[in-house]
DNA sequence: ATGTAAACCTGTGCGC
DNA sequence: TGCGCACAGGTTTACA
C-alpha cells in the first residue's frame, strides 16, 4: 500500500509528538517479515529522538540503536495517547511516555527492525541497496539521466526497483509516466534526454502532490492520526483499466510488467 | 550478470 | 450463500 508519500505523511503525523518520549514497553503480535532482533526489553528507558525516512522505510532514531519500520503492503501506523485493544491485525506496539506507536498489518509483509546503528549489518542490508531520495537534493537531473541510460529495464520496471530511485511504486510509477507521456513498457536506455528529463520532473511533481494530499487511501490507509489520503481522486491512470483516459477520452489499458499491473493511455503515452 | 517467477500472508471482489 | 480464483500500495530469494 504505502509508497513514499504514504510513509512520508506518516513520518509527519508522528514525529513532533513521539520526538523525546521515553519508550515504556514493547509488544509484539505475529510474526512480521523480519525478527525485531533483539529482546524488546533492551528498548525499554531509551528515548525517541527523532523520526525520518528513508525510501519506504521509516527510523525511529533512539537515544541507542534505531528501529527501521516498513509497511509493506498493507501496513499503516497509528500513534495516540489511547489506542484500543490491539486486535488480530495489530502487531507492534510501542507504548511511550507520549503515546502509542501501533502497527496495523494484515498481510504482515511489513517489518520492524532494530539496529545498532546505519553501520548495523542488519540495516545495510535492508537499506543499502536504496537509490536517490526523489524529493531529495540528491536526485539530480544527471545522476536519473545517467542511470536510465544504463537499464535495459522497461522503464516502468526500472522505478520500481528502487535501486535508481526510492519510493515510487506501482501508484506513482504509472501516474508519473502518464505525467510523463511515456509507455511503462519503454526501455530505459532507448529514451531520449528530453524525455527523461519530463520523467524527472514528473516523479518530483507526482510526489510532492500526493504528500501534500495525505497520500492515497485507496482501501484503507490512514495516517498515524488517523486521517485519510485524498490523491486517490486525483489519479490519471492507475486502476482505470477501460475508463477512459481523461486527457484524450482514449481507453486506459493494463498490462502485466513484473507480476505488477501497469495502467497506460495508448494515446497520450508513446 | 540478468531476467523471470515464486515466496511471504490476508482480505476482497467476482464469476459460477 | 458458498467456492475457487485472481488480484492487491512491496521486497527478497530462488532459479533459469
Amino acid at each position: 500500500m504505502p509508497e513514499l508519500p504514504e510513509v512520508e505523511v506518516t513520518r509527519r503525523s508522528i514525529a513532533h509528538g513521539i520526538a523525546g518520549a521515553q519508550i515504556l514497553s514493547m509488544r509484539l503480535g505475529k510474526p512480521l517479515r523480519w525478527p525485531l532482533g533483539c529482546d524488546p526489553e533492551l528498548l525499554v528507558g531509551r528515548a525517541v529522538v527523532g523520526v525520518r525516512r528513508r525510501g519506504k522505510y521509516l527510523l525511529l532514531d533512539l537515544g541507542q540503536g534505531l528501529v527501521l519500520v516498513h509497511l509493506g503492503m498493507s501496513g499503516s501506523l497509528r500513534f495516540a495517547s489511547a489506542l484500543p485493544p490491539p486486535d488480530k491485525h495489530d502487531h507492534w506496539d510501542l507504548e511511550t511516555s507520549a503515546g502509542t506507536l501501533r502497527l496495523h498489518d494484515p498481510r504482515r509483509f511489513g517489518a520492524v527492525v532494530y539496529a545498532e546503528s546505519e553501520l548495523d549489518p542488519v540495516a545495510v542490508k535492508l537499506l543499502g541497496g536504496l537509490g536517490m531520495e526523489p524529493l531529495g537534493d540528491v536526485f539530480s537531473l544527471e545522476a536519473f539521466r545517467k542511470g536510465v541510460k544504463a537499464s535495459r529495464l522497461p522503464i516502468k520496471q526500472l522505478l520500481l526497483a528502487g535501486r535508481l530511485v526510492v519510493g515510487v511504486g506501482n501508484i506513482y510509477a504509472s501516474e508519473a509516466l502518464f505525467m510523463a507521456g511515456i509507455r511503462p513498457t519503454v526501455k530505459a536506455l532507448s529514451l531520449s534526454s528530453v524525455r527523461i528529463e519530463r520523467l524527472y520532473l514528473a516523479i518530483r511533481e507526482v510526489l510532492t502532490r500526493a504528500v501534500a494530499l495525505g497520500g492515497s487511501s485507496l482501501k484503507d490507509f490512514s495516517s498515524a492520526d488517523g486521517s485519510t489520503g485524498h490523491f486517490q481522486n486525483a489519479v490519471q491512470v492507475y486502476g482505470r483499466v477501460a475508463e477512459p483516459c481523461y486527457a484524450c477520452g482514449t481507453t486506459v489499458r493494463m498490462v502485466r510488467q513484473g507480476q505488477r499491473s501497469s495502467f497506460y493511455c495508448p494515446r497520450c503515452q508513446r
